[in-house]
DNA sequence: GACTAGATGTCGGGG
DNA sequence: CCCCGACGTCTAGTC
C-alpha cells in the first residue's frame, strides 16, 4: 500500500465527469492497483477513486498520475507537491467474519417457520419467480401457500417486493391462492400501513430470541 | 488525518458483529473523527469503519483503541505493533464538481421529449404528487397525459416508483387517463417484464447521442 | 427527526 | 459474464 499526502488536482472521466480543484489530499494506492483520493472528512468514501483492475502510469517528473481501465474510464491526478509518503506491503488479509445479517435470519426462520405463524411448514427457500426469488415459500396448517419476505429492517420497499412476488405467484394455478407475510426485526409504521392496504401480514421477530429457540431445539435432540 | 500502519485485531459490535484476526492494516482517522480500517485490496471500502459523530478513546500503553457512538455501536482496535505513522492536517476540501448524473439526463430529455416518443410535449418537470414529484409530465400528440420516470439504469424499483405515481395521477380527473413511460440509458430484463405487466412503456436513450442532439439544435439557432 | 430516492454505489451469489 | 438483491449501505434533499 502506497500512501501519499499531496497537494493535487484530480479529474475523473467515465460514468460521469468530476473535477477536484487544488487541495491537500491523501492518495491511497492498494496492492491490487485500486486508487482512492481521500479528503480529511466525509466518512470512508473517497472523493474520487478507480477500482481494480486498472492501469496506473506515473510520470514522476511531471507529477502526473493517470489511471485507466478497460471500461474507458480515466482518473487523472496532478500532483503539485508531496507532503508525506509511506510505502508498505501489508500482505493478504485473513478476512472478515460477519454474523447477524439477513442470510442468517433467513436460515433461522427456514428452520423454524412456526415462529412466523402456527402450523407453517417450509416448502423451499429462495423459491424462484420470473422477477426474482422469494425468501421462503411455505404451506400453512390448511395447506394454503404462504410467501415470506425477510428483512433485517422492514421498510416500504420490502413490502413492495413481496407484493410483486405475490402478483406472480398467484398466476400459478398450483400455488394459488398465495398470501404473504412480511417478517423483520423491526417494521416501520409506513411499511405496516402499506402491508395492510396490500392484505399482507407482518411479523416482527427478535433475532437473539430466535437464536435462543434454535439452540434450545438443538439441545433437545 | 492520522494514518497508522499497524498489526492489529479489530472487532465491531453494532448492527452486526464482525471480527478481524491479527494482520497488518491501515488505520485511518479523519479530522471529523471517522475511523476506517483498510486492507491492501478490496476497492475503496474499508474492512471496518465507524462514521462521525463518535468518540475515540486511545489507551496507547495497552494498544487499545475504542470507538463508540450514540447508537450503541462499538469498534475496538487492538494494536499489537505500529509499523509506520503519519499525522497531517489537510484542511477543508474545496469540494467536488460532478456532471452527467440523472439530473442532467432529465434536463436533456425535458428539452427534447420527442426523443422519448413522437409528438410528446413537456407540461412540467418535477410535477408534484402526494407521494413525491414525477420526473416529467407530458402530453402526447392526442393530448393524453404521459408521466415519465427517468433513471440512469432502469431497474425494477424505478418501475415501481412510476407505477405509484401513475396510481395517484390517475385519481386527478383533469389528467386522467395517464399512461407511463420508463426511460433509462439501459433497462434490465426484469424491469421490462414488470413494466409490461403494469402496462408501462419503456424507452432506452443514449446519453452521448442525446447531448449531440441538443448541441445540434443549439447550433441551428 | 422521519422519509424518499440517488449512487462512478460496492459486494457477493446464482445462472 | 450478466443479473439480481443485500448492504453496518451512505448521502443529500425535503418535509
Amino acid at each position: 500500500m502506497r500512501l501519499v499526502l499531496a497537494r493535487c488536482t484530480v479529474d475523473y472521466e467515465g460514468r460521469l465527469s468530476a473535477h477536484l480543484p487544488e487541495a491537500v489530499r491523501l492518495i491511497m494506492v492498494k496492492a491490487d492497483g485500486c486508487v482512492a483520493i481521500h479528503a480529511d472528512g466525509g466518512a470512508y468514501k473517497p472523493l474520487n477513486w478507480m477500482n481494480a483492475p486498472n492501469r496506473l502510469v506515473i510520470d514522476e517528473a511531471a507529477g502526473l498520475w493517470v489511471v485507466t481501465n478497460a471500461k474507458g474510464e480515466t482518473l487523472t491526478i496532478t500532483v503539485h507537491e508531496i507532503l508525506a509518503e509511506v510505502n508498505h506491503e501489508l500482505g493478504v488479509d485473513p478476512g472478515l467474519r460477519k454474523d447477524g445479517v439477513e442470510a442468517h435470519l433467513q436460515e433461522l426462520l427456514a428452520a423454524n417457520p412456526t415462529v412466523i405463524a402456527d402450523g407453517l411448514r417450509l416448502v423451499r427457500r429462495e423459491y424462484p419467480t420470473d422477477i426474482g426469488p422469494v425468501d421462503l415459500l411455505c404451506r400453512d396448517a390448511n395447506g394454503a401457500t404462504v410467501a415470506i419476505e425477510i428483512k433485517r429492517r422492514g421498510e416500504i420497499d420490502g413490502v413492495e417486493q413481496l407484493a410483486r412476488y405475490l402478483e406472480f405467484l398467484n398466476r400459478d394455478p398450483l400455488l394459488r391462492p398465495v398470501r404473504g407475510i412480511f417478517v423483520a426485526q423491526e417494521i416501520k409504521p409506513q411499511a405496516r400501513v402499506l402491508a395492510g392496504t396490500r392484505s399482507i401480514g407482518w411479523v416482527e421477530v427478535d433475532y437473539d430470541e430466535l437464536r435462543g429457540i434454535v439452540s434450545e431445539e438443538l439441545r433437545l435432540f
